[in-house]
DNA sequence: ATGACGGTGTGGCACCGA
């Protein structure tokens, strides 16, 4: 089974390339972010045409807005984070029947922060709170869980191109990376790590600045999978390949194999 | 210190992202 994540900062505008790549690409599924669409303006006829004929979509005008586009059927989608009032179209889960068992598939937006001290930056540190505590639950319920998404968050200094530049900046600071490794401490795993990976391996280039032609991104797209799962994953990789289109998103999609 | 690019929605730009 492969299972994707992919920022695409614009269904409206990023469809073409998303069609594109589940052509060369067929997953099993693929989790958006960044959808910026309300549900109506969802394309499901396009998504169903490619073979996705199992979504589950929740979208937002203009900001936001996540998505799970699948081959097999999806049951028990849920929204946003149980027991956390959120006005912002953030998370949607979905269970998949695979031969291996169900697969609760969990896939986030996570806050941005803007700048430490921020009211942003306190909403995101509470949202990852609730995320947690919820995560918990969702992993006593299905023990088979996959935790995909823009994180927002690097883990360690190998995920950014200026570690100390970069340091307790956004994306780097302590309190979310002590966030990051309380969801390991729930039992997920970082899918991506677990393999030997090429230095400078990241999800997000800055559209200014030349910044991917030069390499100065962030690696802020993650696979987590529970314990259960951690032995049956196969591969993780970053395909950088759709940042090289015409009018591309600024991050790009990590794929995992299990099973 | 600021803005750099690209998206949205508006309206002749502002706001947001990371």
């Amino acid at each position: 089974m492969k299972i994707a994540t992919w920022n695409v900062n614009s269904l409206s505008v990023r469809l073409p390339q998303v069609l594109d790549w589940l052509a060369a690409n067929p997953v099993d599924a693929l989790c958006l972010q960044e959808l910026k669409l309300p549900d109506e303006k969802f394309p499901l006829q396009a998504l169903q045409d490619a073979g996705y004929g199992h979504c589950a979509v929740f979208g937002q005008k203009t900001y936001n807005g996540v998505a799970i586009l699948s081959r097999l059927p999806l049951r028990d989608v849920s929204k946003n984070i149980d027991g956390f009032s959120d006005e912002q179209s953030r998370v949607v889960a979905a269970t998949l029947d695979t031969p291996e068992g169900a697969v609760r598939l969990v896939n986030g937006y996570f806050v941005n922060g803007q700048e430490p001290g921020s009211e942003k930056f306190e909403y995101k540190m509470q949202w990852l709170t609730s995320l947690r505590h919820w995560l918990k639950q969702e992993l006593a319920n299905t023990p088979k869980l996959v935790l995909v998404g823009d994180f927002n968050i690097t883990f360690d200094d190998r995920d950014t191109h200026d570690p100390e530049g970069l340091r307790e900046t956004i994306h780097h600071t302590t309190a979310e990376r002590e966030h990051f490794q309380g969801l390991l401490d729930l039992g997920l795993t970082d899918a991506f790590r677990l393999f030997e990976q090429p230095e400078k391996s990241y999800s997000w280039w800055d559209y200014r600045e030349f910044a991917f032609r030069r390499n100065r991104g962030l690696r802020i797209d993650h696979i987590l999978v529970s314990e259960p799962l951690k032995t049956q994953v196969r591969s993780c990789v970053i395909d950088k390949l759709p940042r090289k289109n015409e009018r591309p998103s600024d991050h790009v999609p990590v794929v995992v194999e299990i099973g």
